[in-house]
RNA sequence: GGGGGCAUGGCGGAAUCGGUAGACGCACGCGACUUAAAAUCGUUUGGGCCGUAAGGCCUGUGGGGGUUCAAGUCCCCCUGCCCCCA
């Protein structure tokens, strides 16, 4: 009695205990209703930040819900353990990338653990070891040995600074690399790609299914794939017996308005077509040309520039005969890498026009259209063709259908969707990545490495010098390798594999993580999968989810399990983001320890003024908390309650050491509220309520009930754990206001049962010490979820609004049960009514059972 | 430029099948306890106006319009901010 909360000495203590117990290992054998709660994977940074608690705690509470539940969880955690920052800190320090990251994970693996989280350690798995890439590699050859990986020539981005290539998605709106910031360069290299592009219209369409996922995300991904319906269109080389050239256009409609052709700089026809005045310029052009990022070559308001090759071919719609360009705004791998300028009615088009001289002439004609080309816009809106021979007239949008179809019977043209998304380029000339398992040989070309042999282990202990392409090019004994085929000297692949193909699968092999045989079992993926909720950043809303759909679908075309989609709900937290102070004259950031008057921040150094934001907590603005000192200060309960309470997981959460403190206060509350009754209670064991209860009881066994009701449908659907917090404070204030000594024990017992059961997922620590003290035996984390009494929410009497013409004018108590009739009669007898319709009959009255009643005289 | 989202007290946020706006918390103020402080407990607070008071009225969810008995919620227009794509 009269203890203090003492969260230190509390959590340490269960923490243990649920160790030595066994309390968060998977339960073995499960029919189908198991539940997987899964947070997205952190890399091993060696320090957990608040983004990565609040992730992971939200995943726990979900999680501890569905154990109460009744039904088996598997909640696992690992570590995306390959990646540039350990071969970094590697070069930086010289220290094998392996030691040093082993080295991190036991580090976060440390802060983890203090966070209370009940995950099953048993299944943990890291990317970078050998049991886990092994399986990595086994799962490349089967996409290999489906046709789903190959190599090819490419243009690739090139990040000169970390001396590797990039994917698309790892290349910003400014060109630069996403990691060294360097401006990426455009290089030719032999890579390794996986056919991503197979199942864009799966991985399109499936997005309908998945309705556990935010419309945004969803949104993205659709964005990214990109679907277009178009045609392709083939135009005749004029005077020279070459293929034609094929365009891709998205408004076939728009056909006769072409005034020219442009062809991307790389395009293979190039060579072919140019007349020999026009050669020096063309190849002056595309060196100019090779130097330039994607992004800066299509963008819609920068200038387009282009060079003609000396070609003509005809518009297959109109006889006409058009110039051949080549120009910087076509990409050579979309679409047919080849456009047709119709300057009229497409953005980029007239700008390319303008700039070149080239004739626009519109064949869409629509209010505004005419007046909007004059002015150097194009229309790209729908409307009715002219200039377009006996098309005149028709609708735009029936127009597409109809030149495509004409084409296709004169076989000029084919209707043709192409999408955006490209293949996933896998090759990293990088060493801490997963080898990618093939053998070069002379005679058979590239040949994968036996199942049996794998892994093909990374060699351990090499010199990093991080500069020159890749570390494992230079390591001869273990590039030298026999052909699998033939037996003949052979050369192993030197290039890792991206990151993102480790990671598009971790899910799977928790669901099987000791297999040997296999990277899983079909049994247990189909057991387990899909993850029924997964958590984690909107930063991984295109990449890492996207190619985990297409690992999924591609796996279960080969047969290895038999789920579509791999997460079922998806959660996106919002950013953890702490007070920063900025000098917005200089544009510097100071830190809090400099700031001598926080209500009146001054820049230290030059007296100015400072503004207080809300930004993502960075080292470089000197906002961040450490979640390990808040830890040993409040104890991890505080803070899993203040993470969730302070805004809903979705949304961006500033942090406010007030607010903390206020949750130390609260659990302080239920603490002593407890106590107050530990003398009293000797077990939790549910006994009859009495009948009849006093109004007080009545009272709080309504409000027991009301918070059951109120967090079971806060942990539902739409999962909102700040207003389930809000919900125990209600239940705890009304606990405290009705005096536990008011009531009998049987009402004591329900109510401290209740509200310790409610708090357990999000304070697991407390809710267990307090369980305990009021004579509990076994975890309560082993508790059930408490079960709703619909009749402890019935009231005889409510509070009825009255209203008249829609303003409220006082409330008038009414039996619960009252019809509507007998409600109107009530209402129009009420003081209320007689005071505010002043002698007027009500000639409309709305009654809302329950709610209010509206009298409109 | 295209697509999507958001806008509620001093602050974070509640309330969207249209039905008492501001739950819950933070901060602030006041009070109790105390020699004092901390802790704790109680309590006020959207704005404006009337009233000695009890109390009452008007107004209010970024701005403007609309639908409805009733709008934070639905529709249209505008402004600002955020995200994604270009």
């Amino acid at each position: 009695m009269n203890s203090r909360y003492a969260p230190a000495e509390i959590e340490k203590r269960w923490q243990a205990c649920w160790k030595a117990e066994g309390l968060d290992s998977t339960p073995e054998t499960v029919d189908d209703n198991g539940f997987y709660a899964l947070s997205m994977f952190p890399y091993p940074s060696g320090t957990l930040h608040m983004g990565h608690v609040r992730n992971y705690v939200i995943t726990d509470v979900i999680a501890r819900v569905q154990r109460m539940r009744g039904r088996p969880v598997l909640h696992p955690m690992g570590w995306d353990a390959f990646g540039l920052p350990a071969e970094n800190a590697a070069i930086e320090r010289n220290i094998d990338p392996g030691d040093w990251t082993d080295r991190n994970i036991e580090q976060m693996r440390g802060q983890l653990e203090k966070l209370g989280l009940s995950i099953d350690w048993d299944r943990e798995q890291a990317t970078c070891h050998s049991d886990y890439y092994r399986w990595t590699q086994w799962l490349f050859l089967e996409l290999f040995d489906g046709g789903l990986a190959y190599r090819k020539n490419a243009t690739v981005n090139w990040d000169p600074v970390d001396q590797t290539v990039l994917a698309n998605e790892q290349v910003d709106s400014e060109g630069r690399s996403w990691r060294s910031g360097a401006l990426v360069e455009q290089r030719q290299l032999n890579q390794w790609f996986l056919r991503i592009t197979d199942y864009a219209e799966r991985l399109l369409q499936d997005l309908d299914e998945l309705e556990g996922w935010p419309e945004r995300v969803r949104t993205m991904q659709a964005n990214w794939i990109g679907r277009s319906e178009g045609a392709e269109i083939n135009f005749q080389v004029v005077g020279k017996d070459a293929t034609p050239i094929t365009v891709f256009t998205t408004r076939p409609d728009t056909l006769a308005g072409a005034s020219y052709v442009v062809l991307a700089p790389e395009h293979a026809l190039v060579e072919q077509l140019t007349s020999g005045e026009c050669l020096e310029a063309v190849r002056n052009f595309q060196a100019e040309v090779a130097r330039l990022s994607a992004l800066e070559r299509t963008s819609d308001d920068g200038p387009k520039r282009g060079v003609a090759i000396g070609a003509s071919v005809i518009n297959p719609l109109t006889d006409q005969v058009l110039p051949v360009w080549i120009a910087d705004y076509v990409l050579a791998d979309y679409g047919t890498g080849a456009v047709m300028g119709v300057p009229a009615h497409d953005q980029r088009d007239i700008r390319f026009a303008g700039s070149n001289n080239l004739p626009i002439q519109q064949v869409i004609e629509a209010e505004g259209a005419a007046a909007a080309i004059s002015s150097g816009e194009a229309w790209t809106d729908a409307g009715v063709l002219i200039n377009s021979g006996d098309l005149d007239g028709m609708e735009s949008t029936a127009a597409k259908a109809e030149v495509t179809r004409r084409g296709d019977a004169a076989g000029w043209a084919s209707a043709k969707v192409t999408y955006r998304l490209r293949d996933w380029l896998i090759s990293r000339q990088r060493y801490w990545g997963c080898p990618i398992p093939i053998i070069h040989c002379p005679d058979c070309g590239a040949v994968p490495v036996p199942r049996e042999d794998l892994p093909v282990e990374l060699p351990r202990g090499i010199d990093l010098s991080g500069k020159g392409g890749s570390p494992l090019s230079k390591q001869e004994s273990w590039v030298n390798a026999p052909c699998p085929n033939c037996g003949k000297p052979g050369r192993r692949e030197t290039d890792t594999m991206d990151t993102f193909m480790c990671s598009s699968w971790y899910f799977l092999r928790f669901a099987d993580p000791h297999n040997t045989d296999a990277p899983f079992s079909r049994e247990a993926a189909n057991r387990w999968l899909p993850v029924q909720q997964y958590v984690g950043g909107i930063e991984h809303a295109i990449l890492h989810l996207l190619y985990s759909r297409f690992f999924t679908k591609a796996l279960k075309d080969r047969g290895l399990l038999d789920v579509n989609e791999p997460f079922d709900r998806l959660l996106t937290q919002g950013m953890v983001q702490g007070t920063t102070y900025r000098n917005p004259s200089t544009g510097r950031y100071v830190a809090p320890a400099d700031v001598a008057d926080p209500d009146q921040p001054k820049d230290p150094e030059t007296g100015d003024p400072l503004e207080v934001l809300f930004e993502k907590m960075s080292k470089s603005k000197y906002n961040g908390v450490d979640p390990a000192a808040v830890i040993d200060r409040y104890g991890a309960d505080t803070a899993r309650m203040f993470i969730l309470f302070k805004a809903p997981p979705e949304k961006d959460l500033e942090w406010d050491d007030a607010d903390v403190e206020g949750q130390f206060r609260f659990l302080q509350r239920i603490w002593r509220l407890v106590e107050s009754a530990a003398g009293q209670i000797d077990s939790l064991e549910p006994r009859p309520q009495p009948d009849p209860l006093t109004q007080t009881e009545a009272d709080i066994r309504r409000a027991v009930h009301t918070a059951i009701a109120a967090v079971s449908e806060d942990l539902q659907d739409d999962i909102q754990l700040n207003t389930a917090i809000s919900e125990l404070m209600k239940l705890t204030n009304a606990i405290n206001a009705a005096d536990l000594g008011n009531l009998r024990a049987p009402l004591q017992v329900e109510a401290l049962s209740t509200l310790i059961r409610l708090l357990a997922p999000f304070s697991p620590h407390l809710a267990e010490e307090l369980w305990h003290q009021l004579g509990g035996t076994e975890s309560v984390h082993r508790q059930s979820w408490p079960v709703l009494d619909p009749e402890a929410l019935v009231q005889d009497t409510v509070d009825l609004v009255i209203q008249v013409k829609g303003k409220v004018r006082g409330t008038i108590k009414v039996p619960s049960d009252a019809d509507k009739a007998t409600l109107e009669q009530l209402a129009l007898a009420s003081e209320v009514a007689s005071k505010w319709l002043d002698g007027q009959p009500a000639r409309r009255v709305i009654v809302v059972p329950g709610k209010l009643v509206n009298l409109v005289p």
